[in-house]
DNA sequence: TCTGTTGTTCCAATATATTCGAACTATAGA
DNA sequence: TCTATAGTTCGAATATATTGGAACAACAGA
């Protein structure tokens, strides 16, 4: 399984991480990572939006570092990368994930 | 001291706290909020850019309901509407700040 | 009432993001 | 080798953000 070239957890900076959880899409993406507990495919991540789209918040998250994909044949297998994150960054990826766990039975919008 | 309209804390929404965290100036007057523990004028926040651009980012953190503005005069006295955002999205703002807090000794950016 | 101060609004220029169709790449399986 | 599948990249259209100068509004103090 080969990994895509994404940032070392050094050069992840706040401000991406921020600007990429800015977007309902991403933060769905992000919230279906953390709860499925697997790698997810882009297919299976996908909110009947163009592929395209898909792709281009895919590329925004992994830039970020927020998100690791490795590919597997044809598929990209997609996962947080929470526990990196967490170490450099403590609280903040877990709070926003509990935030959403918590407003998603109110959620009118994100 | 009359108080400029901002969202109520229901209005608040995780996506607008998020897009209005992304950009590096507008971290940077937050911080300086947390860090002052007293409301701060616009003019004590200034970061040597033209006046309209910082009138700008106050804007956006105040519609974001990051920030709290009250007139007092010809002042406008700033403060970041920390227990109330706490309580709605316990632990995002409060681990942001910490997270800035630990790296700004290392931090070559935001 | 005049003046200086504080900050906002308006406007236009520029930069950056988002969207999505179409073409493309890489791979698996027949 | 041919075909189908999964995603990416390209390119253009549109939308949104950022910047900063200039004019403006509100107020305090003389």
């Amino acid at each position: 399984m080969r990994k895509i070239k994404q940032p070392t957890i050094e050069q992840v900076e706040l401000t991406d991480i921020m600007y990429a959880l800015a977007d309902p899409t991403r933060l769905e993406i992000v919230t279906r990572l953390a709860n499925a507990g697997r790698q997810l495919t882009c297919g299976e991540l996908d909110l009947n939006r163009p592929k395209s789209s898909m792709s281009h918040h895919f590329k925004i998250l992994r830039s970020a570092g927020l998100v690791e994909t490795e590919v597997n044949g044809t598929e990209h297998m997609n996962s947080l990368r929470m526990d990196e994150i967490e170490q450099k960054f403590p609280g903040v990826l877990s709070a926003i994930l509990k935030t959403l766990q918590d407003n998603s039975d109110t959620a009118t919008s994100l």
